[in-house]
Parts: C-alpha cells; sequence; structure tokens
DNA sequence: CGTTAGTCGTTAAAGATTTCACATACTTCA
DNA sequence: TGAAGTATGTGAAATCTTTAACGACTAACG
C-alpha cells in the first residue's frame, strides 16, 4: 500500500476531506456523476482547482463526462484512510469539549472519539456523548495506544497536559486552546484558535471590503 | 483615519490577532523588549516570517534592540482596532454555541457576543454566560445593527438562517456547520470545520511523516 | 454517423508566501 | 569613545498555490 508518493501538496491534502464529505453527500442523493464545476460550487472551490487537486492522485475522471460519484467516492474512501477508524483521546471535558463528544464524528468520518480525560471530580466516571470519562491523572495509565488527541483544557493546562501526552506517545494533537505548544519534532500539532478566527474575521472585514465584483472563501 | 493603503498580505493579516495576544501576555509579565526570535519561539512562526509581517505597517523596531513591547502593542492595538468593541450575535445556542457564550472573547478581544438565538422554546429568555437568548423567529427584530454572526446550529439549517442573516445586514459569518453556505459577494463567511480539521490533522500524520528534522506548525 | 456541447487533465503563467542572507544601525560595556 | 555584539528591515531567491486557457477526448442526439 504506498505507491502514491508523488506529495500532494499541503494544501490539496486539507481540502481532501471536504470534497470526501460533499461526494458522500452526492452518492447518498443517488448522483451517480459529477463534473468539477457542479462539486466547485458546493464546496466553493474553484473548478480548476479541484481538477488540480484530483490530478495529483492521477485520472479520475473522464473528459466530457465529468467523474464518476461512485469511483471517486471508493478512491477517496481508500487515501484518506477511511476503512480504519482512528481512534481518539479528548482532554478537557467543559464546554468545549462536551461538544465534541456530543458530534457524531463517525458518521461521516474514520475518527471516534474512545475515551476522555477531565479534572473535575464530579464528572469522572460519567459518560457524555457515549464516551466515558477519566481522571486526568489515568492519562497514562488509559490512553494505550491511542495517537492522536483533541486538546480542550484551559489554556494554562495546555503545555502541561501536551508534555504528558507526548511522553504517553501520541502523534498528533488539534489544540483548541490559546496556548502555542511547544512539542518534539516528531509530533504534528494543528491549532485552532476560536478567538483569533473571530478576530481575524473582524480585521477582515474592516479592512478588506468586498465589493461586488469580489467573492472570496475562506481559508 | 488610514493611509495604511498598501494592502497587508493575507496569510499576514490572519497572524496579527495572534501577534497581539502574545504581545498583551508579554506585557502583562512586565517584559519591555522583544526580539523577533523570542515572539517567534513564542508563537511558532519563523522569525523572518515575523519581521516582514511587522514590516508592512513600517519600522516598528529598532536595529540590535528589537521591539519595544508596549509600543509595539498599543500599535497593533490601534491596527486591529481593539479600542471599539465589536458587536455579534451567535445564533445556535447547542453545545458549540454555549461553549462560545462561556468563552469570554471580551478579555483579550475587541469582540462580545451580545445577543443569542435559539429554535428551542426551552432556551428562549435564560441567559447562557451572561447572554440572553432570543427566538429565532425574532432573529430580524432583535439583531439590530450587529454586522458579525457567528453560525453554530445544525447544519440543515445553516443556508436558510445564512439567508436571513444576510437580509438582515450582517456583514461576516462564521461558519462552523459542515454546509459551505452561499452568500451575496459583499458577505464574507469564513468556515471552521471541526470534523475536517480533524481528519485533516490524521490524513497528516499518515501521509506526511515528521522526521526528526522537520518541525511543522499548522495554520 | 457526424456534429455539437461538455469536461477533463495539464501546461504555462500569475500570484502569494516564506525564507535566506546581509548591510545597516543600534546597544552595551569596557 | 571605540569595539564587539545584536537584531532589524529588506532585496532577492525559493517555494507553494491558484488560475487561465486549451487540446483532447467523450457523450448525446438527430
Amino acid at each position: 500500500m504506498d505507491i502514491e508518493q508523488t506529495k500532494i501538496p499541503q494544501a490539496t491534502a486539507k481540502r481532501l476531506p471536504l470534497y470526501y464529505r460533499f461526494l458522500n453527500n452526492l452518492h447518498t442523493q443517488g448522483k451517480l456523476r459529477v463534473s468539477s464545476k457542479e462539486l466547485s460550487d458546493a464546496v466553493k472551490v474553484d473548478s480548476a482547482t479541484i481538477r488540480r487537486d484530483f490530478s495529483y492522485f492521477g485520472a479520475l475522471g473522464k473528459k466530457g463526462y465529468g467523474y464518476n460519484v461512485e469511483y471517486l467516492l471508493s478512491f477517496f474512501r481508500k487515501t484518506l484512510d477511511q476503512d480504519e477508524t482512528t481512534r481518539v483521546a479528548l482532554i478537557g471535558v467543559g464546554n468545549l469539549g462536551t461538544a465534541f463528544l456530543n458530534y457524531n464524528f463517525t458518521k461521516n468520518n474514520n475518527t471516534k472519539i474512545e475515551i476522555a480525560f477531565d479534572a473535575n471530580e464530579e464528572r469522572i466516571g460519567s459518560e457524555v456523548g457515549g464516551v466515558g470519562v477519566e481522571h486526568i491523572d489515568d492519562l497514562e495509565e488509559k490512553l494505550g495506544d491511542i495517537s492522536v488527541a483533541i486538546l480542550t483544557v484551559p489554556s494554562s493546562a495546555a503545555q502541561g497536559i501536551a508534555d504528558r501526552l507526548v511522553k504517553a506517545g501520541i502523534s498528533g494533537i488539534l489544540n483548541f486552546t490559546p496556548a502555542r505548544i511547544s512539542v518534539p519534532s516528531n509530533v504534528r500539532v494543528h491549532h485552532i484558535d476560536l478567538a483569533i478566527e473571530l478576530q481575524a474575521l473582524v480585521y477582515f472585514l474592516k479592512h478588506y471590503p468586498l465589493n461586488e465584483e469580489e467573492m472570496e472563501e475562506d481559508q
């Protein structure tokens, strides 16, 4: 498995899950074929960009026809490893953590939150969104071989927890705290900073007025 | 006010709130000066990129010295319009919406959620995180001149609500639903798609292994 | 079967962003 | 005051990403 070694550009890689989801939608709706133009309208990505993205994986479509939804979907399912579920841990069962636990990722997705940790005694032992909550003290013991963690703790605790996650063998962290955590270079961290996203939107509104001609999409 | 018309690159603009927050931290800690290298360690952005970013606003630092924290902070405060608070509405008081309402944006930030809307009768009239919850039916009536909305409704409702927000005169939407909403070209939408972020992280972990030499940061 | 309309895959160009590397100028300290 | 050390601001190069444009091929239909 894997002569797919002509490294896909990062920008493309980030769009793959988006494509996958919409292909799923189309498939559910019973659509058999789709053009880059149609897909473009749905996901708000330029159609040339979509064709270019797909082309990194070879010739997936047919000229004059478009793409076969079923085929494309099954191709991306393999590419995105949708067949095997990735097990995820969530640290910090506050408001945001709870939101994640109640969000049914597994539905369109290869990821499943299997365990949650919190420091608040009152939450330990309970279930939130069907996921058991363990005490943070038991992190190392109960993490097992889970390799991805969602970090939704107070930012003051972020670096400390991250260090423990790294020691426990985590490979990737989705960090929702405002803290920019430091990790060894073999661990990948993606930051999603909600306050910053909001501020950035406000900044763009003030300083990058959209006129009638422009049509902008986000990050 | 605004001869700052040499358009700042978007990539730079997105980092400004991040810089601002860390400068605030430094200032609180009583630091008087900071170098691009130090800032780089803190925010995980290459120091040359930081210097380049700052340079778009003119010469803010001093050679051989670095940047004066106080000065830089007050400069960015003006640039990011931190003096005037931007009023924000939140639509959809579910788990994620509640998380936002309990998140104290105003603290380091020029934004304040002033009103929330929901369709669930049980929530109407209550306060969440100090913000009153109104019925979604009263959206147009009670939105007033608020120009930014956070959308945390079920994705099936996203487009419909977005249409109403646009009609009510909104300028920007921070969309947390998986739906890619369509809006007129004079309305700005930023999408934050939590499931996709998680999937993308998983994809990067499998296909872009970090070795000892590389050090990656996300956007 | 031939013609028209449609759509891909790709080359090439343009645009955006990051990074290198260094001249320049400030700071510090003896 | 002068020498050594530091860190900026930026020109130039490198890298990454998007977009335009079009040749080649397919589908569909009369």
